[in-house]
DNA sequence: CGAGACGCTTGACTTACATCAAGGCAGGTT
DNA sequence: AACCTGCCTTGATGTAAGTCAAGCGTCTCG
């Protein structure tokens, strides 16, 4: 069955039996998607959910003179635009792709069907739910009590614990990541330049390399500030 | 059986049959709150979530200057703490009682296998968690994208829509209102001062008049901005 | 090769909002 | 009545970060 071993890594449906796959296997979509191309737009109905099959996808909101923030970027395995699927059924947000991307699309009703049949499925969605709001909780706590440097570190801090190493890329553009920190591309440049020169990190391009880990970790909880 | 009818009356629980709710009803566990006590605290761990019986509670975050931003203000027939329930399972952030409150207790062990036995309420528990994730990516669409008096503009015309009327009452304080909207109390209330000189609304003390409901909602989306 | 286009950086300026400080007003207590 | 205390308002000042504008390296493409 096409796509099974695809779907079977995704973790949102890690447990499932391999008869219950084999139902996602049958309701999903396969879908292409360019880099830049808009994926939908905040407002449109929401008649399913996806999955990233590979690449990479912004969800971003933006206000009238064009500012952008980007709430989440989401890679392979992660879903996503499962809101509209079990609240209302418009898109809060909108979502386009930031390099070429390929896409798993769930139809609602089939999948709220599997639901109502396995209750490890919706255990396992709930979960996904619940660290999105954690993440989101996050988000807001930044962008509302903290200053723009510790958002910086912060994400410095984060990439470098994923990436398992103190000298990592940044995996997307400097001007992506001011509107995911919820910045300018100069105000962000002009931070970078600061973290520099005080000694915290190194950088070329989008090469960075972490020097002071418990400095940046002081000033990401916002006990430190640059001078 | 004790709570019975009040845990029946809650939205989250609707659609259960008696059975269901009895079980819910063996779960429970009926607490008292007082205005000003702190429920539990952002790092605490979460054995399970609560519903508002009555009174009122906040769910906020302080940074370490002591600063506020309040994320949702819960009243009677709403859940909140359900993150730790599915995910994690420390608190994000923290809840305290605005008003004397009762508040119903739900153990997660027993809360979980009812929704392994019961579709429809993790079908509803979706849809909460849904809900929460749009009021979150409001808040921070807010914050980030629009400025203090849009942001203002929007809670007025969203309390004159809840109570139904031009002329209400606000239903907190101002200074809470103020950490709810992500400002302090003097901008608060200076913007409350302009959008009276300007003629949107009339304010005494608490109550509101909305004079310009179609120039409010200008400015709360953003397209025109105070003189 | 030259010309754009794009992404980033840097400098000069502007601004929304916070902070600090003082005072007003209402409700409750002695 | 005098006096708190809590909440709100208003004025003066400070600042983080946005905006505008110019310039620079890199890459692509005609």
């Amino acid at each position: 069955m096409k796509f099974l071993n695809q779907i079977a890594a995704i973790p949102l449906f890690s447990g499932l039996a391999e008869r219950q796959l084999e139902d996602l296997a049958m309701i999903v979509v396969d879908q292409q998607i360019r880099r830049g191309q808009t994926i939908f737009h905040q407002g449109d109905e929401g008649t399913g959910f996806y999955v990233v099959a590979s690449g990479k996808v912004k969800i971003y909101k933006l206000n009238p003179d064009g500012k952008e923030q980007i709430l989440h970027i989401f890679g392979p395995g992660e879903p996503f635009a499962e809101v509209p699927v079990f609240a209302g059924q418009c898109f809060p947000a909108s979502a386009e792709a930031l390099e070429d991307s390929r896409l798993f699309f769930f139809p609602r009703p089939a999948f709220v069907n599997l639901i109502r049949l396995h209750p490890s499925l919706a255990l396992n969605m709930l979960a996904v739910l619940s660290r999105r709001l954690r993440q989101l909780v996050s988000l807001v706590e930044d962008l509302s009590l903290k200053e723009a440097p510790a958002r910086l570190a912060a994400y410095l801090l984060y990439q470098s614990h994923q990436q398992g190493a103190p000298v990592f890329e940044l995996d997307i553009l400097k001007g992506q990541l001011a509107s995911l920190l919820g910045t300018s591309p100069e105000t962000l440049s002009r931070i970078l330049a600061r973290l520099v020169r005080e000694g915290f990190i190194e950088s070329v391009g989008p090469r960075i390399r972490i020097l002071d880990k418990s400095g940046l970790q002081e000033l990401a909880a916002g006990v430190k500030r640059l001078s």
